[in-house]
DNA sequence: CTTATGTCAGGGGGACTGATATCA
DNA sequence: CTGATATCAGTCACCCTGACATAA
């Protein structure tokens, strides 16, 4: 029986492993900025930061767009917009060519709101960089990029 | 007012975030990790391959232990062996010199498991680096693991 | 007494799935 | 009809806190 073998026989140590160093690094970050957030006061997360972040760099747009190009899910697009609305941090409108979809604008407030969590942002940012150098830094920013924008592979 | 940002305000596009690309990057290992883990069959996680890599690398150590090396809560540990332990993939016998300290030891059944389990993880790993050049990885992977290997900042 | 250990109960945020109703 | 959209309900893996009894 050939069983799966391994070529030669590697330990292929935890530490070794990609997957352990990213999901070490997620939660070094979840912990930073979960921290930030808190101490921030409102009850603001990482997802309407997301939102409004998106909103201000890309513009207006539905629902299901937000979603896409936040890469959060819709159930969860729907649920934090209803904690951005009533803090008139965003609006939601009906699109008058489509009466389902609902157009999600950025407010001045949402705007200012954004201003004051990039800061907070910057800050986890800076502290998680910490250890790298400038150049490093840069170097592993053009590398993660890669590794995030990596489209969902489909085996269709 | 067609206002937008000063030159002052940094913009700090989202996509330009190093939170964002950890956070995406973990995304897409939790995705990749979570299908190779289904398909695999058995009901074992993340969880379950960390414990039985580090007890296979460090060898039997109290449930603490276990703990602090994998960065698993102690609750956690509890319940991720009391899935092991019935596989017959780990022993827990009490430490003879501190009766309320368990020795936890991987068996030969455990040791196979983890070989299935490394080349499952390999496969995500390969699939998860693929954008990038075997040199690019590494620099990649040395760079993450300064980010990863960070102690927890304690302002005491 | 203080510390460490194992266990249990539970919460909380994030990612996801399914069902439903609405509308092009 | 299909397809997209918004919403709600609920699941799940992961991370963490608190409490507790026990043992060093």
């Amino acid at each position: 029986m050939t069983a799966h073998h391994d070529p030669a026989d590697t330990p292929a140590r935890l530490e070794a492993r990609a997957t352990w160093r990213v999901s070490r690094m997620h939660a070094r970050v979840t912990r930073l900025l979960g921290a930030a957030f808190d101490a921030d006061g409102d009850g603001l997360r990482s997802y309407h930061y997301r939102l409004l972040a998106a909103l201000n760099e890309w513009g207006a747009m539905s629902q299901a767009d937000l979603g896409r190009r936040t890469g959060i899910d819709r159930s969860d697009v729907t649920g934090a917009l209803g904690d951005l609305e009533p803090r008139g941090l965003v609006t939601r409108h009906t699109d008058p060519a489509h009466a389902r979809r609902k157009i999600v604008a950025i407010t001045p407030g949402g705007v200012g709101r954004l201003r004051e969590l990039d800061a907070v942002i910057d800050g986890v940012q800076e502290r998680f960089l910490a250890p790298l150098t400038p150049a490093q830094r840069r170097t592993f920013l053009d590398l993660a990029s890669r590794l995030a924008d990596v489209p969902p592979d489909d085996g269709s």
